[in-house]
DNA sequence: GCTCCAAGTAACTTGATGGTTACTTAACCG
DNA sequence: CGGTTAAGTAACCATCAAGTTACTTGGAGC
């Protein structure tokens, strides 16, 4: 056999490695200081390449920032597509995993600011992928989860939201809660609040369904 | 009169219009790209002052950014305590506000991601902004208005994160939606949602269907 | 073994950018 | 009125950082 092992991790030569390494090295820097501040340097260090590597896989910076977005982005879709059950466990189910993946929500951050919002990064899959979690949505509006009267487009906002919003602004969290969002104790008392209040997108009792119905 | 009109807007020499020249550019200079992609000779340009002078004012760009950072929390905390009503009413107010303020919303974004979650700026003051913004909420909680069942402040965040979150992820906006954050269509719809949704932080069952219908 | 190409390295270039120096000019005050 | 100080200007500099040039080396196929 003249290939080397795959997973060989101290081969002199191995381009799927130091690709890897890039991308790894890239989006701990990139999340960390956004596209402006990320010094390709530091992420050549980072990564234990020579500078010239990253150039020679990524084109230049953009190339490379664009390149980890997407990455991220198929991770997260691939992963994301399995969930079911009631919004109160979507809620909570969301919240765990942006309290998990700093890194995520910080790019999609950075996008946000300095991104072109006309034309995002990977929209077409990205469509498709928020189309999945939309019929998702559907199907428990149709099966009486969560309530009809809601547009699902703003109920998917709105989860989005709560979810995301402490993660995303941890400094707001820190003065309106007094903790750390990293803080355990915060994050029950998250989860336990994002349970109750996981009521509103249920169907009310009664009256309230007719209300819904009537609009 | 040795005192030149204060609101001079072409003397010869007027220090306060050119600091307010050039914390108004830097402002918008620091919204759009942050902090490290902020460049001290565009804010020049834009205030249409000698760059020197900035560095006369503000010591140097950190000093400039907390500055502007600083003035905005003051203007908006100031013009922040006048409104009361229901969590409906609320939400409307403040979704309305971060759209119309979106280079705030982009402030609080970059700071989020730049600094140093520890120790903000301006935390006294702001710490004050929020305890006073916590206890009309538990005033209105004592009144009814708000279920008492929840945690005054995990409201308090629920509110922020669905109004300033649209604006502060455009670019998810837009994939959820379809629409842009601007889009006229968008803000009533999310208006309308927001109002509806509003239900939740009321007090549950009987009660709501009333208040709703006495609305 | 030889050849060729991709993987890899080190040193360099070039332009941008934050900050400074050295100077001029207006205004306030005793 | 004169002189001290703050406001203002223009040219400059040092540094940093993205991207390149020019080179070496390993290995797959013949």
């Amino acid at each position: 056999m003249t290939a080397p092992a795959k997973t060989d991790s101290s081969a002199t030569r191995n381009p799927e490695r130091t690709r890897e390494r890039i991308l790894t090295a890239a989006l701990k820097e990139f999340a960390a200081h956004g596209f402006a501040g990320a010094r390709v340097d530091a992420i050549a260090r980072r990564a234990a390449i020579n500078k010239r590597m990253l150039y020679h896989y990524f084109g230049d910076k953009e190339g490379l920032f664009k390149a980890v977005l997407r990455r991220k982005i198929s991770q997260r879709q691939a992963w994301a597509d399995n969930l079911s059950g009631d919004p109160a466990e979507s809620l909570q189910f969301w919240f765990e995993a942006a309290c998990k993946d700093v890194d995520w929500v910080r790019m999609l951050e950075w996008e946000a600011l300095q991104g072109d919002a006309q034309k995002p990064i990977d929209e077409k899959e990205r469509r498709a992928a928020t189309a999945r979690g939309m019929n998702r949505i559907r199907q428990r509006q149709a099966r009486g989860q969560i309530s009809a009267g809601f547009d699902p487009r703003h109920v998917m906002l709105a989860m989005r939201s709560l979810t995301m919003f402490p993660v995303a602004f941890p400094q707001l969290t820190r003065l309106i809660t007094g903790r750390s969002v990293f803080d355990p104790k915060f994050q029950r008392e998250r989860m336990a609040f994002l349970k109750k209040f996981a009521a509103v997108f249920r169907p009310a009792q009664g009256q309230q369904v007719k209300i819904n119905f009537m609009k």
